[in-house]
DNA sequence: AAAATCAGCACAACCGGTTGTCTTATTATT
DNA sequence: AATAATAAGACAACCGGTTGTGCTGATTTT
């Protein structure tokens, strides 16, 4: 229990008023005199008086609250995507509140618990690797409190949700390297559960239709992203008979660990084998032997929409629009960028 | 206005009875009946009935709720003290509102203005390089809101604090080199308002010192930790009749630029010159060429210890202890890691 | 001079819980 | 049978604001 704060209630007693004029004054209502006015302002100053958001958002039943639950935060990719949404969240007067899954259910739920009773106005998801019941979610939608999820999306019917197609990106990259001459191109994609791999998987496909090459199933590994992960598909890829002279990856560091792996086994970067993957990050600048291009996925603007998004939701909710309800969602376009050479 | 929740007056009005027993009912006091308090709970969760927390936390003047405000969040080094303060104030049952400085010490102010009136219970700060008023601060000290700095800290007396030592770091770095055979060293500090590149540089002349080299005053620069900066700074110490065959770098990226400099100059990295840098990012694990050293500042333990530390305050703060106030600081040592060739 | 108008402020209800005190009916005690 | 003890729950105040309504005295209207 901290000490107590300066309120309204001293500054009334203090003035010998009541504490309605004093609310009055403070927020300038014309039906209080100009002295008065003057007396609360000044002795409100002089007593460091902060108004209190929680009693006047209580019964205005809104806390301009967001609440954003992301799997990790030391991973740039969402790293990024709560910058995007700070930056809209804070220029619209919202305040984030955050939460970090760590990709497990329970502390998902947990987390989604407090938020709710913290009484958020609406929430930010990105869901972790394990959920896999959605039941703290549709609770969420019985309290009224929406909900845009980001990247990863669950498998629910009728949610509002914002991600990035990678479909075209993934046939810019196929052509890309078709364009380079290249024919046998392998894949090392994430885990087969993730709907980020499936749709990886389908547009993979549909890429190889698209540029006339038959798909082989010994083309396609996937890896739990672990160090040791990357580095068993990178083997196993590298290992066929028909090798391949590209490889398409989930990310930059399945790529990075690819790399890593030809390195040491002396297979010529570029030359041997070629890399393109997915995120662009950054610090690609600074290999020696980047991935020859990757498809950025906008993780920044991303969370920007999904916030715009979710305030729009939030402020044009009302009772009366209970049962027409809509669902938003927004793909953006990847895009293939190619690495200068340096 | 979002759509009004279930409330504790609603379940007490289905079943006739009043409202503390419907809220004694639900924490499962004595005095309540059994029958009463399994019909209570039964309609409870038939409705969907979850508490609000800001009712409850309103009385007990508490909102268990801890206020984050880092220059920016795209950066992996605040990334991590994020991640570092959010598993502990989960662990701890605190949320964590979040905001960004964007180095703009007006945005900044009005944070730590709105989260103040959200009344959270404690704040962290890493404060924006802007920031040359300390006004905002002290005001939350007069309503009794603990501040923690983190890692970057205001000149103010009286206040808790964590950072992570460089003088250490530094002198490791100076005597790994000198180990090595270098005798001429530079530096690549940042800015040099920052208070982190004071400390580099006085603990880059005792360094010396200690290692009785005579400092050369041609061989420090600073950057403004932009790319051309950093090339600037490069160029600038590459160009000298005595030119150094190692430098120390402010962060890891400007030892990256730098590197990719000497690159393009046809100057061999850890032939001609080696580099040494602050910060350790893992990323640099992928480089061909990275600093062949680096001072870990541990941003993520920085996150965890302030936040311990901020919540004891807040658990041990009591009206009688007003005027008995200690201040709680923590410096972490930093840690020269050696890259292992690989 | 009586009635109407209005400025300036007080009073009270409300938001959704918690908690101390009071009431009533039942059971136990002597 | 009269009294004390106890169980079960009702009532009301409180947290810190906002806001609709009511009251009072002064000024204006007729």
């Amino acid at each position: 229990m901290t000490p107590r704060k300066v309120t309204i209630i001293d500054i009334a007693k203090r003035l010998n008023i009541s504490k309605s004029t004093v609310s009055r004054a403070l927020s300038n209502h014309h039906s209080i005199g100009l002295r008065t006015k003057m007396r609360v302002t000044q002795l409100a100053s002089e007593l460091n008086y902060e108004p209190d958001n929680r009693a006047i958002f209580f019964k205005q039943r809104k806390t301009y609250l967001i609440g954003l639950i992301l799997p990790s935060l030391s991973n740039t990719f969402f790293a990024s995507i709560v910058s995007g949404v700070e930056d809209v969240a804070y220029q619209k007067k919202y305040t984030l509140l955050l939460g970090q899954s760590r990709d497990d259910q329970e502390r998902e739920k947990s987390i989604v618990e407090t938020m709710k009773n913290h009484r958020v106005d609406g929430m930010l998801v990105s869901i972790s690797k394990s959920t896999t019941s959605y039941e703290h979610f549709k609770l969420l939608e019985k309290n009224n409190i929406p909900v845009v999820f980001i990247d990863r999306i669950p498998e629910m019917k009728n949610i509002h949700f914002i991600a990035c197609k990678l479909e075209n990106g993934m046939i810019e990259a196929v052509s890309f390297l078709v364009k380079q001459g290249h024919k046998i191109i392998g894949l090392i994609n994430g885990p087969e559960n993730f709907s980020a791999s499936k749709e990886r998987y389908s547009a993979y496909l549909k890429a190889l239709r698209k540029n006339k090459i038959k798909p082989d199933k010994k083309l396609i590994t996937c890896s739990d992203l672990t160090i040791d992960g990357n580095v068993a598909a990178s083997k196993k890829l590298l290992a066929l008979a028909r090798r391949p002279t590209a490889i398409i990856t989930f990310n930059d560091y399945v790529a990075l660990d690819a790399i890593d792996y030809c390195k040491r086994q002396k297979i010529r970067i570029d030359k041997d084998i070629s890399f393109v993957s997915f995120a662009n990050e950054a610090i690609c600048n600074y290999m020696d032997h980047p991935p020859i291009a990757s498809v950025e996925q906008f993780p920044y603007q991303q969370g920007q929409k999904a916030t715009e998004m979710l305030i729009e939701i939030i402020e044009k909710a009302k009772p009366e629009n209970e049962n027409k309800k809509t669902f938003n969602n927004l793909l953006l376009q990847s895009q293939l960028v190619i690495r200068g050479t340096h």
